[in-house]
DNA sequence: CCCCGCCACGTTAACGGTTCAGACGTGGGG
DNA sequence: CCCCACGTCTGAACCGTTAACGTGGCGGGG
């Protein structure tokens, strides 16, 4: 016999099925499907739950039944709370939670542990599917989210895993337009920023080794875009200086486009692979009373509101609708028809950061 | 990648044990306590496990039996869509996630239909606790949380609802500090702007009544604050117009802006109750070319990153640290001494946008 | 040699619901 | 009068896992 020292122990649809002497089934169906019983036991049973305090069905216990979670998992390599610091993530995240919120879908931020291999967040996760932004192509998390048996979109990863939706842009196309842009004006000493292309903190020169190598394929895609459109015009992408950020912030592309021209004061332009990073390459030029465009030629990558608002010459994606079209396919998949694959449109927008290649033999006030 | 997705009948830890000869239990402890079973018989597991393509413990089957779902659900009225676009909102999802990434617990964004009474994604919600953000008093969503049996944190409301933890600034002693600066420098003809105070689509002048009952605790506060503080300086706060703007946007508290000074001309503060909308009455002053501070001060409230670089005069108040106390309160809870309160500091940024008022007989250029 | 305790694993009973195939009256049509 | 459809409710079988406790074998102290 044990004591009940439950006196204070939640109510659950069977306690209040033998307090009203009906079935579970009718508590259950009092809930979910009011037209499978009378009104007035109806009002009964939910009188009755109020009484006992009963909150109603438990959710997990109802997902571990129904097999349907009621919500959507996003992996994101980064800390969560770059999510919501860099404006291109923002952008995809709410075009994601607009699907989600069209949908009656939760959207659960799984959180990681950036470098430590510790995946059981993923293992965790009572979620009806995945949607993986912008992580390494050999992340471990991605791996663990792999082995979950659901549907799963991945957002700018070119691979071809097996039943796995896609959606993203080309970044290589989008990119080579870029570079016949700048060969247009007649650039053809152009230095690059990127972000991180692999595991482990790097700043500095990347080689052609490591941009080949790198694991971020967006990043990759963009460099060899960049190369393939230069190429066209017969830059040499050997002598073409590549420096990788860790950090992705202003401040770090302030800090590396420093270096870059430190090394190569030739440069006419520089290419980032991102705004935020091209934001810190105008920091650096207004703080080094430079001109832009015309001591130096500056573009970025993702159309940010800030880098518009700045006149940044770069490639606008549609973020929002990024996010959104991910959501879209992961909730409704009605038909059997996978994977697909969503690439959406970019466009160049030519701002007031770019402009005719100075001439070899000028050089930059100060130096 | 060599992943079998499609296994047509999913393994379960029932299945691998029988497939093994071995008790569901030993096969739990494979995965969830190593300790518990000899090396080399977990190592026959989890090489089982591959085989039969096994994908570890199901998580809702062991959120139903732990009774930990290992997340924490994120309630607000706004679309979800809104989190992601409020320099503030996103400031305090910043802090939240942050405290939620270090306790190893996940984020859901609970989705919401504004207006609309569907309650249904709160109960679905798999959680542990719920925080509950900027929503009104009297919000059937909120309703429904508190129905639910798990812990609750709220930020920014008043309310002691039993045994709901809570997180806020004061915001009528912040602007009551407001009112003093204001006051101080001169000005007696003030107006307000503030953001929307009760359910239903509103824009336009709110009377008193309609700001002693706003359900929005914030925008009350703030209000009150600002009125016991021109009171000590003699302003007759019936003589203070106050309006009120559904949307808060840029661009609603530049119409508001508008709208205020056409049938106020004599105002030379207009005092917003949050960034956002001082910085639309900025946007308007540039408009009709009125000089801040010199022949309008506006003021704002938050302290967000783009009202700072504008120099707008405001309260300060520490968004991600609020997100992150909010994640703590929820998740740290060993002791249960209850229900805890926590009110974090404010402070008054006079930037360039506040000045001594004008003249009463100098009108604005144009009038 | 016996008993005790411990190690390593097994057994049982939840955890809280949903679902599906009926059971049980009831009333209408043939 | 029979039969069947119908509305309403019940019983039992899951869903996949873990907590709590049980058990058998083995080694060692007395």
């Amino acid at each position: 016999m044990r004591v009940p020292r439950d006196v204070r122990r939640p109510a659950t649809l069977a306690s209040l099925a033998a307090e009203l002497g009906v079935s579970r089934t009718t508590v259950s169906n009092a809930y979910n499907r009011p037209d499978q019983l009378s009104a007035p036991l109806r009002a009964r049973v939910l009188e009755a739950a109020r009484r006992l305090g009963y909150p109603g069905p438990d959710p997990v216990a109802r997902s571990l039944r129904t097999r349907r979670a009621g919500a959507v998992g996003l992996l994101l390599t980064e800390a969560l709370s770059y999510a919501f610091r860099d404006p291109a993530a923002t952008g995809f995240l709410e075009g994601l939670a607009l699907a989600c919120e069209r949908a009656g879908s939760g959207l659960l931020l799984v959180p990681v542990s950036p470098e430590l291999a510790d995946v059981t967040a993923v293992h965790q996760a009572g979620v009806d599917g995945f949607v993986v932004y912008s992580v390494r192509e050999d992340d471990p998390h991605f791996k663990a989210v792999l082995q979950r048996p659901v549907p799963t979109v991945v957002c700018d990863q070119p691979i071809g895993v097996e039943g796995v939706d896609r959606v993203g842009v080309d970044d290589h196309a989008a990119m080579l337009g870029m570079a016949r842009h700048l060969t247009g004006l007649g650039h053809r000493r152009i230095g690059v920023l990127c972000m991180r292309l692999g595991s482990g903190r790097y700043d500095g020169p990347a080689d052609e080794a490591r941009q080949t190598g790198a694991t971020y394929p967006v990043q990759r895609n963009r460099l060899a875009g960049l190369r393939e459109g230069l190429a066209e015009a017969g830059v040499d992408w050997a002598a073409v200086p590549v420096h990788e950020r860790f950090a992705h912030s202003v401040d770090a592309g302030q800090a590396a486009t420093a270096e870059l021209l430190a090394a190569h004061p030739d440069v006419t332009a520089v290419v980032c692979t991102s705004d935020i990073l091209a934001l810190g390459a105008l920091r650096h030029a207004a703080e080094r009373k430079l001109s832009v465009p015309e001591d130096l030629t500056v573009t970025g990558f993702d159309g940010v509101p800030e880098g518009l608002r700045a006149g940044l010459t770069t490639v606008r994606q549609p973020v929002l609708e990024k996010g959104r079209a991910a959501g879209e396919l992961l909730l409704e998949r009605d038909e059997r028809n996978r994977p697909r694959v969503v690439t959406l449109p970019t466009e160049l927008i030519v701002g007031v950061t770019s402009g005719r290649a100075r001439a070899p033999e000028r050089w930059f006030p100060g130096w």
